[in-house]
DNA sequence: TCCTTAGATTGACATTGGTCAATGTATTGA
DNA sequence: TCAATACATTGACCAATGTCAATCTAAGGA
């Protein structure tokens, strides 16, 4: 324990985002913390395929019925899991008629990346 | 929903690594199933601290005692955690004597940022 | 051989999380 | 105004998960 590596493993989620340099030492509790609400918003196989869907399309963006058509889960179940990724900050929802549309919210699966490959 | 783009979202975990290509289309289910396999391994405070103990320390390594030092949760909890993180590819345990030492599996956490960014 | 120490495993418990059926809310069109 | 469409919300249910107390295993030391 005499050498301690460089290690910038900061929380930069967009909801919560604090911006202390956790350089050449552990990374804090509440840092940890929002770090894993945001991996735990990813961390659903229904909700990558979302993000996916969402990235795939042209201008990066997808109404709910192009997400039913793809996943075999009901309406109200996708409405659930695009909840947790707008509150997560991942995505944002333009209502335009009747019809929702869900883009990527930009730099925001980078800065999850780029936590964990600074570890 | 005429232009498609590039969207090289592939699992690439160490345990069921799958190297096919996804550009250019939506991630495939069995990807996003191990991808978030790995991501729910990831998702939890407590073991985000341990993988950032375990980096913190001279040559990447760190024994349970340390662990248990700065994290306020019990052995068996901890050493639960542990586990989930070896199974996920994260750790490997290495026994000496008496003691486990613990350290990052190369690589692994950098996969998963890749993915992620990639998007 | 016996005791101590480091750590893993088991079992139980409470909480969280994913899912769907049913219902609610706007918006559009007739 | 009424019906249909697109989506959100609620409530309930079951499965998965995090936690700890108790116990087990193995390695040293006296």
């Amino acid at each position: 324990m005499t050498f301690t590596r460089t290690l910038p493993l900061t929380d930069i989620s967009q909801a919560d985002a604090c911006s202390s340099s956790l350089a050449r030492s552990a990374i804090a509790p509440d840092h940890a913390d929002s770090l894993a609400r945001s991996l735990k918003a990813l961390a659903d196989p229904a909700r990558l395929r979302i993000i996916s869907i969402v990235a795939a399309h042209a201008d990066a963006e997808a109404c709910v019925c192009d997400l039913t058509d793809q996943l075999t889960l009901s309406q109200p179940t996708i409405s659930h899991h695009l909840k947790v990724l707008v509150d997560a900050g991942f995505l944002t929802r333009a209502k335009r008629g009747t019809w929702s549309y869900y883009s990527l919210v930009p730099g925001s699966l980078d800065s999850v990346a780029g936590v964990l490959a600074a570890v």
